[in-house]
RNA sequence: GGCGGUAUCGUCUAGGGGACUAGGACGGAGCCCUCUCAAGGCUCAAACACGGGUUCGAAUCCCGUUACCGCUACCA
């Protein structure tokens, strides 16, 4: 295959739900293989079998395709490479560059304990890299159980990291660290490796937690004979303590956003500049947009703080963007579930819907917001807010005179269509004397159609409600402020 | 502790020696528009962590300090 094209992966541990951080991290990875007609695969990296589950698998792959971040090619599942982590953890033994280690875990965390109390850091002291070979065998034929530890080679280890540049590691830092377990297992970092080597990844991008990985598994490549990938690390996204992100912050699963009515595409945008810039001060931007822009030159060093005030406003940024009968099928299901009506009535009356949808999402920053907004529009019943009603029915005897008036001007108004309503309303106010205030008329009016004293304009409000519901409206408030006084 | 990384408005960032009285965006304050609420337009407040160099000149380059973050497991 060619080394041109690009190959990266997207690599989580199913440990839990779609983290924002990790979304990050793949979405830098796909605009990466898009932008330069690569790959962007996914592995799952389940070999730590006690905290993987089947569960957050599902979870990540949910959060993925939520997003659009589709992958190329089968996903790999780490814990199904075993066999040939074995056989390379075996080729390092045989090619000298590691050797077996006969230390056990408690010797070892006494001899930890003994450094640490003399204040000095531990270091394996690569005593069993002194055993003779005949002791060796001798302890291997006898069954003794060994980890496999790699021999780190003198000198030092640096490489040239697309955001970071230079990185350079001391080797003498370093420790013979074990790439194989008693149990035949592999440790992280040779899995990695032995897996990026297989699926020829070409571009490792991840988070800069990973840094001090890095020199490590640049060592297992050289040792393995295999050519070195570019690196790449992302800073981390610490929630608004500056600490990093955690549960406590909140939410933090791409999961809980999608509950939250954020549409994907402005997540996506909204991630992509925690730690990136296209320059030319560009925000607002569709996947396509991005991708076209994307370059590693605009990846940022420093670690961003998840700021959820700019997610909402990029929502109601690309709420504005998408086209209302493409908003359609998100908001639907919503108004579904809050019983308002169904999916397949909404179907019936799309026109209708969508140009509701129109007056209301310059005024929602979610998804969720437009379906609060709606319930006046769906529901047979009105609340009346206690606060609009005290703010524009104070009087509730004029008020109801108001609204009387406001019945039969409307009534009387032959075609049900903005300019005449606006007519109707407007010589009415005049002939009540309001005056320019025709607010006085409109507002005492919305609080009845809607219960609130926000909402779209008042004549918009009165198409989207029709004639006859809008009338009813008005009848139950004037019934409601005579009788209640 | 050791090693590594980072450091521009409260937040996300532009900036890669002179174009910087440091630009944009979110959030905040105010004004305009207006039937309300939004949206939109305009205005204001708000930052180069500190100290040394290098240079005619530094937010930009180098060194140190400080702060923060990460790694330091037979976790990933």
């Amino acid at each position: 295959m060619s080394a041109l094209i690009p190959r990266l992966r997207f690599a989580p541990s199913p440990t839990g739900y779609l983290h924002v951080g990790g979304a990050r991290t793949a979405l830098f990875n796909w605009l990466f293989a898009r932008k330069f007609g690569g790959q962007f695969l996914l592995r799952i990296e389940d070999t730590d079998r006690a905290r993987s589950t089947e569960e957050s698998t599902k979870a990540i792959f949910e959060g993925l395709e939520w997003l659009g971040l589709t992958w190329d090619e089968e996903v790999v599942y780490q814990g199904a490479n075993l066999e040939r982590h074995r056989a390379d953890a075996q080729r390092l033994l045989d090619n000298g560059t590691a050797y077996r280690c006969f230390c056990t875990q408690a010797e070892l965390a006494e001899r930890r304990a003994a450094a640490e109390a003399n204040g000095e850091s531990f270091k394996y002291d690569r005593r069993c890299d002194r055993l003779p070979a005949d002791e060796i065998a001798r302890r291997v034929a006898e069954g003794m159980p060994f980890t496999v530890r790699f021999r780190v080679p003198d000198g030092s280890t640096s490489w040239n990291d697309l955001v970071h540049d230079e990185i350079e590691f001391p080797n003498k830092d370093i420790e013979d660290f074990i790439v194989l377990r008693t149990d035949g297992t592999p440790i992280y970092n040779l899995a990695v490796v032995s897996d990026d080597i297989a699926m020829e990844i070409t571009t490792v991008m991840r988070g800069d937690d990973h840094i001090s990985n890095t020199p490590k598994q640049i060592m297992l490549y050289r040792a393995l004979e295999a050519g070195l990938p570019r690196f790449a690390h992302l800073p981390m996204i610490h929630g608004l303590d500056g600490k990093k992100l955690s549960k406590r912050h909140g939410a933090t699963a791409v999961g809980d956003y999608q509950h939250l009515g954020i549409l994907p595409g402005a997540m996506l945008n909204f991630l992509a500049l925690l730690g990136w810039s296209p320059g030319n001060d560009i925000e607002v931007m569709s996947l396509d947009q991005m991708v076209e822009l994307f370059d590693t030159n605009g990846l940022q060093k420093k670690a961003a703080i998840f700021d959820t005030k700019k997610l909402e406003w990029m929502n109601g940024q690309h709420l504005s963007l998408i086209p209302s009968d493409e908003l359609m099928a998100r908001v639907a299901p919503g108004l579904e579930a809050a019983g308002l009506v169904t999916v397949a009535e909404l179907e019936r009356r799309r026109e209708w819907f969508v140009t509701l949808l129109d007056l209301l999402k310059v005024r929602a920053r979610t998804i969720d917001d437009i379906v609060r907004q709606a319930v006046p529009y769906f529901s047979d019943t009105i609340t009346y807010d206690v606060d609009s009603v005290a703010k524009q029915w104070k009087n509730r005897a004029a008020t109801a005179d108001i609204l009387a008036k406001t019945r039969e001007a409307l009534e009387a108004t032959t075609s049900w269509e903005l300019g005449a309503l606006e007519e109707s309303l407007r010589v009415l106010a005049e002939q009540l004397g309001f005056g320019e205030k025709a607010g006085k008329v409109f507002q005492p009016l919305r609080v009845a159609l809607t219960g609130l004293q926000a909402s779209p304009g008042i004549f918009e409000v009165l198409l989207m409600l029709g004639r006859d519901r809008s009338l009813a409206r008005i009848d139950a408030a004037v019934g409601y402020l005579r009788s209640a006084s």
